[in-house]
DNA sequence: CCACGGTGTTGCGCTCGACGAAACGCAGTC
DNA sequence: GACTGCGTTTCGTCGAGCGCAACACCGTGG
């Protein structure tokens, strides 16, 4: 008596986009973070019906998670959110990656002499993932993009990322092409232009495409292969990185970022 | 039935046993995100028996982690890492993590315990940029420093934020030390002792430095990496804030700044 | 007022899913 | 080649986790 969830007869071959196959109350346990991340809050029955569960088995798994600090409950009515716990995880994350490690002196540095914020992107399902990001000098912190989704074709990191890919690859991660801004690149053709140029002069700029009054410049890091493995960028106010002092800019991301690249063995030979 | 790998026998403790009671799979899974946050690495062998369970068993725990990008193999040898599906949740906890949001409650009862006033600051363009304040229970208000901007070397809060920067950004950051009461520290070479006694003692007094009859004392907020991101200070006249009341009002402010670092995901352990 | 619909929470048996044992493939290494 | 470590796979079994239903609670409103 097979039940409906999952195995059906000789399928080695997992498709599934959603629910990866494994141990079920830690697939649906990691499930419910997931829900948790998408809607910044919910209830047990509302998580239960997202997950296509009873009530008392999201109520179980909920609490587990939440004995890990991994989620933690609203004051006001019973309703959950994700937790600490993440943020200390996602602490050690960091801490391991070589490429934050590496870069994060590196960051600091740019970010002082810029006085701009600094970010390290990667590539991360069809979406740039924030890394890593160092507040400027000026200002309060702007926004903390670090572990966001980030749209690839507005963005100058974005476009850094697209660059190291080829045709095959860029077909497939591209989907539609939202607007944002009414300089948002939204056609196949002027990208693919656009990214022809990154890759000939080494660096990104995003002016007022992602959001209206917000430029920035980025620059691929490279690993031991010379593949572009994540992007460094430097963001600011567009009327603050004017076009003269862009051009300064831009010397300094990419000197910082050829600086990552060198010490992640690209070069040496 | 006598298991052979050794758990039984005399041994219920185990080194790490963080685990709360709830569902039995997630609980191990959740487990090995805290083991890898510790290590940094491990295989799957030394998993288990960290968790005291069967090889098989982690590993099919492992690939369901993997499944949802929790954690990743490195590739040189099966070991595995905390992957960046953390770094997505991550971002989506930090997105509704503000730290004045978090900071508020605890620092109404500080307030409350103290009877002072509770001030929230960060470092901002070469000053201390004061983000929030909640007045004491005394009836002499001071006036609202929300929005200010403080120099850094005469205040309680200051010190704290500059107790976390090196060398380098000092210099950067720190020009001429105006002179406002006599007690002001103006030159380098003692803010510098100063400073190395914050970090060493872990909060900072500022008596007098910046208008006299003002006594402060602050202590620092820390983020999951361990940086200092914000002071958090309490402060009133010098003739409430005497000295043996200081030393009282140091332990709850600490305590205070500790916890708001727990809240944003510092985790000391 | 008490019934109502909603929430999160809790025992309780039944059963299916997670477990441990053992076998497997593949590296290095003596 | 035998050995020893690793991560991985298969398989039969039994208890852990499941769905059910009842619970306590809180506003609503008839």
């Amino acid at each position: 008596m097979s039940k409906a969830f999952g195995v059906v007869g000789a399928m080695p071959d997992t498709p599934a986009p959603i629910t990866g196959q494994g141990v079920q109350s830690v697939d649906r346990a990691l499930g419910i973070l997931e829900v948790l991340a998408r809607t910044g809050e919910a209830g047990v029955t509302e998580i239960a019906v997202e997950l296509g569960v009873h009530k008392s088995t999201a109520f179980r798994l909920v609490a587990t998670l939440e004995a890990h600090r991994l989620v933690e409950q609203t004051v006001d009515r019973g309703r959950y959110r994700l937790g600490v716990g993440i943020l200390r995880l996602a602490g050690a994350t960091t801490a391991r990656l070589d490429l934050v490690q590496e870069a994060r002196p590196i960051c600091r540095k740019l970010a002082a002499d810029t006085g701009e914020t600094v970010n390290i992107a990667v590539l991360s399902e069809s979406s740039a993932l924030y890394l890593d990001q160092v507040a400027g000098s000026s200002a309060l912190q702007p926004h903390n993009w670090v572990g966001q989704h980030i749209p690839l074709h507005a963005t100058s990191n974005g476009k850094v990322l697209l660059s190291g890919l080829d045709e095959a690859q860029l077909d497939i991660l591209l989907g539609k092409l939202a607007t944002y801004t009414p300089h948002t690149i939204t056609r196949r053709g002027p990208l693919r232009e656009e990214l022809d140029r990154v890759r000939q002069q080494g660096y990104a700029l995003a002016i007022d495409e992602l959001e209206v009054g917000l430029t920035a410049v980025a620059a691929p890091i490279r690993n031991a292969h010379g593949d572009v493995v994540a992007s460094m960028s430097v963001s600011g106010p567009s009327f603050r990185l004017t076009p003269d002092r862009v051009e300064s800019v831009v010397a300094l991301v990419t000197e910082a970022a050829v600086e990552v690249s060198h010490r992640l063995g690209w070069g040496h030979r």
